[in-house]
DNA sequence: TCATAGAATGAACACGTTTTCAATTCTCGT
DNA sequence: ACGAGAATTGAAAACGTGTTCATTCTATGA
């Protein structure tokens, strides 16, 4: 009865595609799923009829009976930080060639935890959940998403070579920072630097934790006084004003290690155009993360760099071994650290 | 007999909570939906239980009943361009407030059609679609997304203050660039400037078209001279480079207009760190959007400004009532531009 | 007390797909 | 030509929800 009613409105469903090649609705589904058992030239012919008719496989009716959204929550507590876009535009494109949508989510900017925000993400049905949401532990976060399996951003306490935290209980990207901190340190002692300070970043990021960490723990190692702390947010105009305290009220520093490269902006234009210091001649700069806006010729800035293609490369791995074998056990991949030297330390 | 297995695995689902609750499953629904019939008290005992489960409706089985997914399609270049990655910001927030969320979905870089993209997104079954993909007709648009309403990014040609290009067929946000523009060429002709000249933004971007044409227009009619035209694409790199050979091979100019606030950054750059020229005093700059690095002291760039967040909210404003009322004629929003003075003219 | 309107309730259906399972057709070696 | 195993096919069930509709309950007024 639907032959006649060719109806131009709203989607196209299999049924119609069905009617029109004169195959079973069943033969639809088959022709778009792979490694199912259908005939080729039927399957071409189905394809065919299907592009004819615009249709594409509804996804939440899809979702709803394989109980796979293709849905990939992201949380951010700010999506315009330089560092956040740029992994957000690596994970989407990853993510979209593996058939997989990028879902995103905002949540408190100091980096708190947020249930609400992730009862209200769960109903979405991701498939899985990179939290950049720091402070909550995985299980909290299993516990609030059931089915979607979230990848934890480990920040090792110990970093040995070999740090695999043996058997972790959830999937997990181990950071480390060891190798890139130790080149700066070294680079910056190598200089003369003697009063290093420490610009920091939100005060409930892991990220900011274990960077001021490891800062610490090398400068010890190299016999080095304990940083100076400004306290920072990860933001330009944090970072600008605790550049001013530490000098005009503290007791300055003649190298500034800041915990983000936005931050290492703000250290830099502090010193040049309100505290009209030189740099790198009166004070050295190191950021974090290595943005693309750090080779801009006005910062050109010496930085621990993340390979942000690897960090992407790894999370998708995470994701699709996850969703291949749903029961093994945690899977974990490591990223480490190096230093890019450019012209705010010399 | 589902009911002493209590499933720890896995979703709650509708059917758990109403044994629970010792109601039937359509009252669960119906606890979860205002506006529909259900004694206080058992609302209020079945949103308990709901919480003591950690139970939420499902959206995708939601969205396959009532054709509404709550999802938002945001198609983008590139997130990490800054503008884009404020936009996208404001708009999440914006969107999770009122209950959606943002599907997020990388195209090329040209700004050039992307049929393949549009099919993709079609499957995750959007209620409404941002396109960012500029050369797209609307209609070529709503072919393709047959359910999803799409919002068309107008730039009208004849900027008269009623400009509704009367009854539009789709829905649209009309950006007004005149007023911006021409307060820019004023401070500029005050200033002495004689050889204006535009930094492109990407060829195919309307964006950058209307921006060409209206610069065009205002320097006509104040009697100038048309401007010389540098080729860009929206990137810090581009604009670097393009401005050096517009010094070195062309003729130079004594004002650089930018298509867009990252392009004015590498002209900056190249002006002072390569050809070693002042700005303001040699060469006066001005960019386009007003992101947040524009008042970063090193650059602290005088822009034509948006109202990111009244673009935000006449953006909601479309999808909401488009999904309100859908058989309404089309709707429109209007913005305006104003320029924001810094130090980069003077 | 009774009639009546309105609120509250639950059974059944609908949404568009994938998956299961049994039935049918095909392929190939003897 | 025949049988066995593999490939192909379609009917029916399932996924978790919102909506319709007929029924039951409650409160109000005469």
């Amino acid at each position: 009865m639907t032959e006649s009613e060719q109806a131009p409105r709203g989607r196209a469903t299999a049924e119609m595609v069905a009617a029109r090649a004169k195959v079973s609705r069943v033969a639809v589904s088959r022709a778009f799923n792979p490694h199912t058992s259908l005939k080729p030239e039927k399957r071409e012919l189905i394809l065919k009829v299907a592009q004819e008719l615009n249709y594409t496989p509804d996804r939440a009716a899809r979702a709803l009976v394989s109980g796979r959204s293709h849905l990939v929550g992201v949380i951010v507590p700010d999506v315009c930080s330089h560092w956040e876009s740029q992994e957000i535009d690596a994970l989407t494109t990853a993510l979209q060639a593996e058939g997989f949508a990028t879902l995103l989510f905002k949540t408190r900017t100091d980096y708190s935890m947020d249930e609400q925000l992730l009862a209200y993400m769960r109903g979405f049905n991701p498939d899985s959940v990179i939290a950049f949401v720091e402070n909550v532990k995985p299980h909290t976060l299993a516990r609030f998403l059931d089915r979607a399996v979230p990848i934890y951003i480990h920040y090792p306490q110990a970093e040995l070579a070999d740090d695999a935290g043996d058997e972790p209980l959830h999937d997990r990207l181990n950071v480390l920072q060891r190798d890139g901190v130790e080149q700066a340190v070294a680079l910056l002692q190598g200089f003369g630097a003697k009063r290093i300070a420490y610009l920091s970043g939100a005060e409930k990021s892991r990220a900011n934790g274990a960077r001021e960490r490891m800062l610490r723990q090398v400068m010890a190692e190299r016999g080095l006084a304990p940083p100076v702390v400004a306290g920072g947010d990860f933001s330009y105009d944090a970072a600008y004003q605790a550049t001013i305290d530490l000098f005009r009220v503290g007791e300055g520093a003649d190298a500034i290690f800041a915990a983000n490269d936005v931050g290492a902006f703000g250290v830099i234009d502090a010193l040049r155009h309100e505290l009209k210091l030189r740099v790198p001649e009166d004070v050295k700069v190191i950021g974090f993360d290595d943005i693309a806006q750090s080779h801009w010729k006005s910062y050109n800035l010496t930085t621990v760099k993340f390979d942000l293609d690897e960090r992407v490369r790894a999370l998708v791995r995470l994701i699709l071994r996850r969703l291949t074998t749903p029961d093994a056990p945690g899977f974990q991949e490591t990223l480490n650290t190096r230093l890019v030297v450019r012209g705010t330390v010399g």
